[in-house]
DNA sequence: CCAATATGTAGTCAAGGACAACAAATGCCG
DNA sequence: CGGCATTTGTTGTCCTTGACTACATATTGG
């Protein structure tokens, strides 16, 4: 909270920096660590030194690059140290041991067959836990994936619809029962940051991201590289918002009742189908009620994407879940719709593109949130 | 650009910091700075001279803290050092000289006959810049509030519709004409900066800004302190969005045709009247077509403000302009309309309140823009 | 095999803030 | 009114950090 800064706080920067750099799989060399820096090599030497005592970074065998000189030793990230991530829904819980870099190292999914209240869902999370924990690993922290609304400060799950959850103290309970350091968020911003890193929107600063699932839409932002939360951390909820759509609404209308998943599955007669089978069935459909009921929805994703390219001006955007499959529908379709519903300026340079990272996304967006204070402050964890 | 920190940068967030925090208002002694910085005192002691020295900064007498101890000198800006802001609108120019702090020290209304093409403007801006710079006084830079879209990256003017301006490089042009660095922005953008550090948002990191002129209705979003640019600078277009509203929607159905003034005027029977003479129209009148009119434009700004208030999650919405005259009509209706169009826990302690800051506005936050290099790196500008 | 190039390594240096010690100025209280 | 506690300014010293230099090392290319 001080507003002064003091050498050790060089320090940490630039520890953060280095293992920020080779956790997000922009430098796998000292030299290039050296380069992107800008600090001097024996700077980065010690620091990849000192994260290396960390067990955060391993330095390795010198990677080729091609070129003349003295071959620089390859840095890497030590596997040793991981986050167990975790996403809790109404039919299951899935939980992974996630490293840096994204690797997912173990990945359990543990049916249910109610939806789960919330303490049956921190002992079914506990246990996966101890599952998750391998000798020789260092766990950092849990992170929560949580189909809902959550607040930032302390991880309490406001309201969560399809679980029936309100007023948890989430993140305080799994705490309490595993003894590590635990951290929740909405689903559909870690998705988006999980995209942002190390999915279809890697190096791209400002995006919006929003998905498509069987709870209705959710949404995530990405401004300057870093997630919008505002004030409680409730940002990016896309699906409550109210696209002009002339008279084409429903009675509530509201963006995740008129771009319904369902809607479509019934007039295709299916049930319970994944995305990839979703996709063929619409490709394969000659029903013009299909048809005609996809373009509907399809000007209302527009007005709704034009709407939000209007205020955040993105670099891209990204659809996951059921709005991947309707982007596959039509491409040119929804991005001819969407810069009808912009201005030209904002839409510049705009690319709508589908999420892709696949069932790991929540995972790896948990993760980078358990990871954050040590990603921040790399020293201050010495254990 | 390089991501590695070194010490120089440790001094130059320090005296940036304390430039902030004197030039903010949030301090006004040495020892409010050193308690607010965290710093030693005798940093805080040796980073005042250096601003002192640098005429930005001056000590003067210690100011009565009304406790024990010695008295602390009192810390102010230096009036010395000014900005040249420049609003340039269809029907006049207005620009003043601000020093640090915001204080309008010269502030000049030039009326023009016709609608000035961007050369016309340029001459007189020219001409206000030189009336404007007094002797003993520096001018740092000349910050432009364009109304209209300005590339971020070189202050060209993409389109600004009722100047009628298109793809010019507008702060390019002002730097040739009055040798002194020149950076243009949006008017909204810097309205909504100027009200988040010395208006109605003074200390809220996260607000909304609307503005409703006669050129439309224009917006600034503050994120995490600092304004929303978005990938080119355009962010803030919520005039142009198109917010769900029934069957109560006109042809195009934005915003800003939607929510016009022009409407009311009409039905008031009024021509070009200021915002203090139209609220007072408006509560002298019982014409019921002109509370059906306000209705009707009530239930569609607050689907707007609902939509952006879901997706922000802001601490605070702004309105000015005509907006605020909106709001004055019916605080609590449009309050209770907004709530109902967002998820509760996003407009928890929302307030919707109108600007604080008069006509000096947009030209506060030119001069924020004027002064930001500056701001952000006080000793880079020795002269 | 040698030159050119790039990088690692070790030692020295400069800059910045922390800290300690002392001085100075104020309020408080007897 | 005088002494004391409190707060802050001032000065000098110290520690940490990264930059820089010089030299060693490893690779490519002729």
């Amino acid at each position: 909270m001080p507003a002064g800064d003091n050498v050790d706080g060089v320090r940490r920067r630039n520890l953060a920096a280095i293992l920020d750099l080779v956790h997000h799989g922009r430098a796998a060399s000292r030299a290039e660590l050296t380069a992107l820096t800008g600090l001097n090599r024996s700077t980065v030497a010690a620091l990849v030194a000192e994260l290396a005592e960390l067990r955060l970074l391993d330095e390795g065998d010198p990677v080729a690059s091609g070129g003349v000189g003295r071959p620089s030793p390859g840095v890497q990230v030590n596997p040793a140290t991981v986050t167990i991530a975790v996403n809790p829904e109404v039919d299951a819980v899935t939980a992974a041991a996630v490293g840096l870099g994204a690797r997912v190292v173990g990945r359990i999914r543990r049916p249910l067959e109610t939806v789960p209240d919330p303490t049956t869902a921190v002992d079914v999370i506990a246990e996966l836990v101890r599952d998750l924990t391998r000798r020789g690993t260092r766990v950092a922290a849990v992170g929560l994936a949580i189909p809902g609304l959550v607040r930032a400060t302390d991880g309490t799950v406001r309201w969560a619809p399809h679980l029936g959850w309100r007023e948890v103290p989430f993140a305080a309970m799994v705490e309490d029962a595993v003894g590590l350091p635990a951290h929740a968020d909405n689903d559909a911003t870690l998705g988006a940051v999980a995209e942002h890193l190390f999915g279809a929107g890697r190096g791209v600063a400002d995006l919006l991201y929003l998905n498509g699932g069987a709870s209705g839409i959710g949404g995530g932002v990405i401004v300057r590289g870093e997630p919008l939360t505002g004030r409680g951390g409730y940002a990016g909820e896309f699906g409550q918002n109210r696209p002009g759509a002339g008279d084409r609404l429903s009675e509530r209308g509201t963006l995740e009742d008129e771009v319904s998943r369902a809607r479509v599955l019934d007039l295709l007669g299916l049930e319970q189908v994944d995305e990839p089978a979703l996709a063929t069935a619409i490709a394969a459909s000659d029903d013009p009620r299909v048809t005609a009921e996809l373009r509907r929805q399809q000007g209302i994703l527009a007005v709704a994407l034009g709407n939000a390219v209007n205020v955040f001006n993105p670099e891209l955007v990204v659809l996951g879940g059921y709005l991947a499959t309707h982007l596959a529908w039509q491409p040119e379709g929804l991005m001819a719709a969407v810069a009808e519903a912009t201005i030209p300026a904002a839409m510049e340079g705009v690319s709508i593109v589908p999420a892709a990272l696949g069932e790991d996304r929540l995972l790896i967006g948990a993760a980078e949130l358990a990871f954050r204070s040590l990603l921040r402050d790399p020293a201050s964890w010495r254990a």
